[in-house]
This record gives C-alpha cells, sequence and structure tokens, in this order.
DNA sequence: TGTACATCAGTGAACGCGCGTTCACTGATGTAC
DNA sequence: TGTACATCAGTGAACGCGCGTTCACTGATGTAC
C-alpha cells in the first residue's frame, strides 16, 4: 500500500458518506473515525471541507467528462441519435466506475446533490471545470432533435436532467420498491433502458400550439 | 393582528428559509431573528426543529392535497386524459397557493428537499399523511393510459416526478438563464405547458424491445 | 365588586454538545557537505 | 561515512463558535368564589 492511501481513504469515504447524508449533515468526525484516520488528516491534505467536498466531485467527474467527451469528438455526424446519446451518457458512467453499480448509484446522487445543495462554491467550480463538456453534448443533441428549437431543447434537457439525477440517485429504494410491487427484480440496466425511453418520448414530443 | 401571528410568522420565515437553503443549513436563529421573534419560541409552539419542519410542510400540502383530491374524485371517467391529469397538478398547485407564483416555486422546492433531504421522519409522515391521494392519483393515471403496463408506469411517473420537482424548484434561474440565452422571458405558465408536454410525451413513450 | 388563583404566550439567559479548524509536535526519509 | 538540516505525512489535544434545547421567569387575560 503506498504511503499516500490515507488521500484515498478519506475520498472513498467521504464520498458513500456525502452521498448517503448529504453533505451539511456528514461531519469530519464521522468521515475520519469510519476511514480510520486522523481528524486533522482531512485539513493536513485537503485544507478545508469545502476543499474537500470538490475533491470528491473532481475524482468523480473527471474520469466521467473526459470519456464522454472522448466519445463525443469521435462520434460520426451520421451516427447522431438521440437515444445513441442517451445511451452514451449511461454506458460512459458506468465505465467511469469500472461497471460498479453501487458506485454509479453514488455518482448520481452526488450530482444530484451538487445541483441542489450546492453552496454556490461547488457550482461554480463545476461549471467553470465541465462547462465546456456540457456545451459540446448540447450541440450533439441538437443534431439529433433538428425540429425542436434551441430553446426548446434547452427547457426539454433540463426536464431530462431531473427526470436522470432524481431517479438514479434514489435507484435503489425504487427497485426495492419496484420489486416488492410487481415482483419484479429490475437490474441498473432494465431501469437505463426504461429512463432512455421516458426521456426520448420527452424530448421529441411535438411542440403543441399555445 | 392576532395574538397567535407569531405562530404564521415563524411558518411564513422558516418555509422560505428552508426553501431557499435547505434544513440542515437554516438554524432556528436566523428563522427566529428574520421573523423578529424570540428563539425560545420555536420550541415553545412546535416543540422542536423537527416539529418545525413537518408543520411547514403540513401548511403547504394540505391545501393542495384537499383540492387535488376533491377534483379526482368530481372527475367523470371519460374526462382522463394524460394532460387533463397534468395540467390538474399544475393548476391546483398554484390555486393552492392562491396564485402567487412564488410560493408555488417554494412549494416545489420543499417537495424536492423532502424528497432527498428527508431525514427519515419526514418522509415517514409524508407518506402516512398524504400516501392515499398520491395512489388515487395514480389509478386516474393508469385510467388515462391504458397500454402501459402497471411496472412501467410506476417507473415512469417517478421519472416525471423528478423532471417536476427538480425543474421547478429551480425554475427561477433556469428562466433567467433562458432569458440571458435566448430572449426569451416566460412566464411560469409557459414552462409548466412545456413541462407536460415533454412528461406526456414521455410516460406515453412506446415500450421498446428488449 | 374584590381577591386569589390558573392559564398561557412570550422572554432572556444559559446549558451542553458537536462542529470545523488550528497548532505544536513526532518520527521517518531524503539531501548537502 | 558521519552529521546537520529540511521536508513531509501524520498526530493529539485543544480552540472558539454556533447549534438546538431548557428553564425560571414575566405579564396579560380569564375564571371561581
Amino acid at each position: 500500500m503506498p504511503p499516500s492511501s490515507t488521500v484515498d481513504r478519506i475520498l472513498d469515504t467521504a464520498e458513500a458518506l456525502f452521498a448517503e447524508k448529504g453533505f451539511a449533515e456528514t461531519s469530519l468526525r464521522a468521515i475520519t473515525s469510519k476511514a480510520g484516520v486522523n481528524l486533522a488528516a482531512v485539513n493536513y491534505h485537503f485544507g478545508s471541507k469545502e476543499a474537500l467536498i470538490q475533491a470528491v466531485f473532481q475524482r468523480f467527474l473527471e474520469a466521467f467528462c473526459v470519456r464522454l467527451d472522448e466519445k463525443l469528438r469521435d462520434m460520426a455526424d451520421d451516427e447522431v441519435s438521440l437515444e445513441a446519446l442517451l445511451s452514451l451518457v449511461s454506458h460512459t458512467s458506468v465505465a467511469a466506475q469500472q461497471g460498479d453499480a453501487r458506485r454509479v448509484a453514488i455518482f448520481f446522487r452526488l450530482s444530484g446533490l451538487g445541483y441542489t445543495q450546492g453552496q454556490g462554491h461547488l457550482r461554480k467550480f463545476l461549471r467553470e471545470r465541465y462547462g465546456d463538456v456540457f456545451t459540446r453534448f448540447l450541440m450533439r443533441l441538437q443534431q439529433a432533435v433538428p425540429d425542436v428549437s434551441p430553446m426548446e431543447l434547452f427547457w426539454r434537457v433540463h426536464f431530462a436532467l431531473g427526470s436522470t439525477i432524481f431517479t438514479l440517485s434514489g435507484m435503489d429504494s425504487l427497485r426495492a420498491i419496484c420489486k416488492a410491487d410487481f415482483g419484479d427484480d429490475l437490474g441498473p440496466g432494465d431501469v437505463d433502458k426504461r429512463l432512455i425511453a421516458f426521456l426520448a418520448g420527452g424530448i421529441r414530443a411535438s411542440v403543441q400550439a399555445s
């Protein structure tokens, strides 16, 4: 084990606890005691709790965004279908977490928290760092559905973002309810497929007259 | 002004601050000082911070759920279209807040927080109190889209719930971005119309083969 | 009508607690001469 | 090769602070006799 494993242990534990309880509700004492490191180690390695939160996000998003951006750049124009783009996000997030479904769930749960609990500093950090990739994804989407006006697409992308983050961040409990109520034990891939069908239907919906 | 206005002032202020910052991030001192009441008044009238949170939700949801349930019961079976049901939710939430758009935004923002930040006690409280209305709404939805299987509908309702709560809780900033980027100053009703079109498209999307 | 008591909204000050952060320190490893 | 110093990961204990909650108290109003 390399000597810097303290940093990784802090990140691993913080990521799991943040996803479970949120940022404000997770104390540094909870993180360090569960990680088996000294309380002062967080401030020593990261500087502050705020910086730790950013570091957790960076480790998560870096792998995801790099892979996604590569794929987006490599895509030929005629490959760009709506379903393909949505599947790409799904596959990339799974791949970026090395296929670990638990970590994919944490990834989305954290994304949701970043959006709703972001205390300003986090929102700014994410936009500066990953805004470009998002913009490139949006341009590909517009290519895929040229009939939807840019403004209409803007709104629909945010609607879709809401569905995705909200659902996938609570995926575990929803799957449990689904199993209890319908006797169907869906895998994460089954949920993705359903979500993508829903989103594609929504994004392509005809704009109704006023 | 009736002597019990202290309770209302606490509720009004708490509701606004909770919506703005979240539960854990809002201290009783912030609430009471902004409301101009004594710090101890919260514990005097409500018993605890937890009970205050529940009281805020109850005041919000009571009006909404009573109205929604009335309309659902009164509905003739042939009136039940998907769009009508979605519009009903929209209109009811506006009506329940007496048409005050700012309060409608707070309503959805709080709903989102209840879902994602609910510390257990809140989730339980909401389910026990308003689960029945939700179930009746779900049955009406199933009538409206008989071709969608109950399990498929279960998932799609949660996808739709995510879009709704997520979007409407951040509506103000999204509208500002929309105005800045596209020069279009949409009213809350315009956003609702777009959201409903999106949701209807998603809920009705054909189930694709595996 | 007057007096004693009960009720209740509201208050001011303090309580103990857990929080993020700081700081002087240790001990191991690397580097310069 | 030996010694002095620098660097750096990690530590233990304490810091001040803001938190939710508690408690003895006030003052106004209502009620019983």
